[in-house]
DNA sequence: TATTGTTATACTCTATAACTATA
DNA sequence: TATAGTTATAGAGTATAACAATA
């Protein structure tokens, strides 16, 4: 199980394009995306990575406009990251291209193995949450 | 999917561990392990690096004692790289510690998903492979 | 000339340690 | 003192360009 996962997503990790988000930022845009502002060293916790790796992170996304910094008014030492309409343009355009090359290698298979693998996408789901949940 | 896979994944190399080999180091002591030893050449293609990138890595694999290199016997030009006993170690004391992982998740699915998933295997690793295949 | 491999160099990403500002 | 964040510094990993040796 573990080489086929390692060969797919290395393979889509591959697909080169002009803005092509590392992981962990697409992770964290995505997190932003869904979850909303969020500070530093949450992210950092969150994404396993270390503080000042996060600042750092956060510094080249902003950097790249796609995401902003705010003070955080409840810490005078907090900072809030929030995901910018460009981040969500990225998270967009990063997943249809994605999708669609999935989508292609998805239809070389047969219509056998395309149906074991839709059925197995919420059992999927539920196995990287419980990897997600194990982190935390 | 792509997120489901990406989560899992990233998961997956979180695992942390005295000797974590890097997925293309791995993936390239699997090669040699399966298919005999190979120039840096192929190596270079086959796992979407370039050549010096390769040459490189195969420096670091080579320092770290994972593989040796000997002169291609048929060309002058070319190295040949070869997987050692500790190489194969390496590989056999990861996938044990990945697979364990793995496993322990597994368990907290119940029965239902569990079989979704082994159901699914043999279409993911096809899908995989049409990756691959794409790549070449 | 073409191919194999290496060296030179630079850039991204990430980490630990040391520091600053606020609680 | 403890916490949030940053800066300083270093190392892994990978790329392109230039080079050396062999075909």
């Amino acid at each position: 199980m573990l080489p086929v996962l390692g060969q797919l997503v290395r393979f889509l990790r591959q697909i080169d394009s002009p803005d092509n988000p590392s992981p962990v930022s697409l992770a964290v845009l995505r997190r932003l995306d869904r979850d909303g502002p969020a500070r530093v060293t949450d992210l950092a916790r969150l994404e396993r990575a270390s503080q000042p790796g996060m600042t750092q992170l956060v510094g080249r996304m902003e950097k790249a406009g796609l995401v902003r910094r705010a003070p955080d008014p409840a810490d005078g030492r907090g900072v809030l990251v929030e995901v910018t309409g460009e981040g969500r343009d990225v998270i967009t355009r990063t997943h249809a291209r994605y999708e669609a090359t999935l989508d292609e290698l998805f239809d070389t298979l047969d219509e056998t193995d395309r149906a074991a693998i839709v059925a197995a996408l919420p059992a999927l789901e539920r196995l990287a949450r419980a990897a997600t949940d194990r982190q935390a």
